[in-house]
DNA sequence: CATGAATGAGCGTTCATTCAT
DNA sequence: GATGAATGAACGCTCATTCAT
């Protein structure tokens, strides 16, 4: 066991917490390196700019670290499901009940994501992660037939708004257990194998 | 009788056609005044603070352009569909062709949406339109039962994914179809009647 | 009798109005062109610079406008005091009294004084006037042996600051007579000749 | 220990010198940040604001600055005065003679004080002072009668006045002196005792 | 006479980054 | 390692003024 995530100790880690801190609450735009500073008790700018080699530096050490945090969580539960339709519930029940455990987290990492100028590895290692995801499950008789590529831009963008909208007011863990099985269910629904699909 | 603010209307559709193109081409974020002034050939950002009593106008105005564009090319396509599930995927695969059609505008709506410190009408309307749409579908038997707000968060960030996706780098139109066909048969799917949707 | 200051008609004096009522209300220092084109309902700047050669020009219009109105009240006052005491107490009290009557013109003209960047003619010429009046009293000896000039500028700026202080809140006519009669009382003993006035 | 703040205070003091002496060469209103810095050899207004929290910050530590130098000039005189006819006489010799010795700061505060928007501790305070000084002088015997709040305000406006003409171009010490002796003369007469100061 | 669009300089402020110490 | 003063460009916005119509 671990007492800290491995990213980096010292400073740079305190940086990194102050910085999440700083965008879950501020939001991206306001994310400035004076703002961060003030929060991590520094008394310039320069030690940021010393530790990181830029904001873009900054901002990938914290999608690095918050995706540890998320992992950490996630994963174990998304191990223990079997079968593609069990993992796919598992992965968005845990994500919408991390909520839960790390708002501020699951806030900075959306927002980092909808302002990352460029398709970070973050994002488009989820969506290809997806995209295999529902291409093995379809081969394994798991999922119909459906553009994998569509569906996994679809599912990870509307499970980052409900995620979101949760984060921005945390309700009980029962409600989060509800909305995230909600979601999930309509996941499943829309995945599943033998329906028709065809309009309406 | 003078059309006497054509001019003035002139020069305010000019900037925010201009604000338009550069948040769809360089984000929202970098669409400064300069930038935009630049854009619409103007000399200096004095005349945009000249039609435009903020930034914040300018953007509503850009808003209100788009709104009316999309609006124009949707409603009817919606219109013309009979039916809950029908006019749900007339609005899923209009709003992916529109991308067709206008991909400066749609990338820059989706971006405003996405940027919008406060929900405005539009994202807002958009959620409760959807919302509506689904209660009165389930009241009519034509979806199933699930919980209509999670489903209107989840499908409206999903479509804007997609289509902000095709944007990005227009495909052919009938590609462009396909797409939204996809993504309609899934929500359509996943909101059925009758599906189980419990634990697989 | 004439029912308007000689100064100016139509348009240019409906903007010095304008300009007197926002300096009294805003201050000098907020009397932009457009503020003072709003107040008098104008569509443009360009309407000002059409009919004042410049800022000065308007400025200067309007403290012509209110000496105009300020002589039209004190001047009779003054006149009808016989001797140079009594007349330096009817200036004084007539100015002060003048608050209750014009309160927006005297607010103004104080405004226009203080921030004049040029000793204006209004300025110079009020503090000519009060040199005058204290040599020809001396040397009548209606005043003691003082430094006219010193006195002159001490008291009219006192004066400016009894009634701008007056004119921020206006009180009721009888304060207004009272503190009029103080500040001549002040003026008068403090010009009243055969005091020693020497080191206490 | 070290004089850690030494460099810091250093600049903020040198920004706070050129800010005086624009102020008073060019007056208030063209204080600007762009004008102050190039004064003070800094190569962008950016520095000022690295330094003070704003503009009022600025001003507001311009204002101390000032204080704490007229302090230091005028009250060893004032206390070494006794009594409340020769602390007033006192006062204001001080305050004319040391027009002499610090005419910028002298022309800058009085610029300061006219243009501040809301009356500030400096303004205010001194009219406190003034009137408390009339007030107990009056009980002491020292002064006659007369309204304690008029004549402080027309005292300390008259005061400012005289010492800013002086500043405007600054006569030799024997004429101030001469000057601040005719003033304190002029606000002792007014004061005195026993003059009956009615009508004339 | 009158209009209002256009101009361009200037405002205070914030920003990420650099660098001598 | 660490500091914080310094930089200079950019920000949204206001200003007095000009000028073609």
């Amino acid at each position: 066991m671990r007492a800290r995530t491995f990213t980096e100790s010292g400073r740079r880690a305190q940086i990194v917490r102050a910085a999440i801190a700083v965008i879950a609450e501020a939001g991206y735009l306001k994310a400035s390196f004076s703002r961060i500073a003030k929060h991590a008790g520094l008394s310039s700018t320069g030690m940021i700019s010393y530790h990181f080699a830029g904001k873009d530096d900054l901002l990938t050490a914290c999608v690095t670290e918050i995706e540890e945090i998320t992992g950490a969580f996630m994963q174990p539960r998304i191990d223990a499901a079997v079968g593609h339709v069990a993992q796919l519930r598992a992965y968005v029940e845990s994500n919408v009940e991390l909520v839960g455990e790390h708002p501020d987290e699951v806030r900075a990492l959306i927002d980092l994501v909808k302002n990352a100028g460029s398709p970070s590895d973050a994002v488009s290692g989820r969506l290809a992660l997806f995209e295999e995801h529902f291409r093995t499950g379809q081969a394994a008789g798991a999922f119909g037939a459906f553009d994998v590529r569509t569906t996994a831009l679809a599912f990870t963008a509307g499970l980052d708004a409900v995620v979101a909208t949760a984060a921005a007011n945390v309700p009980e863990p029962a409600e989060l257990a509800r909305i995230g099985r909600e979601l999930a269910d309509l996941y499943v629904r829309a995945t599943a194998p033998g329906s028709a699909g065809g309009p309406a």
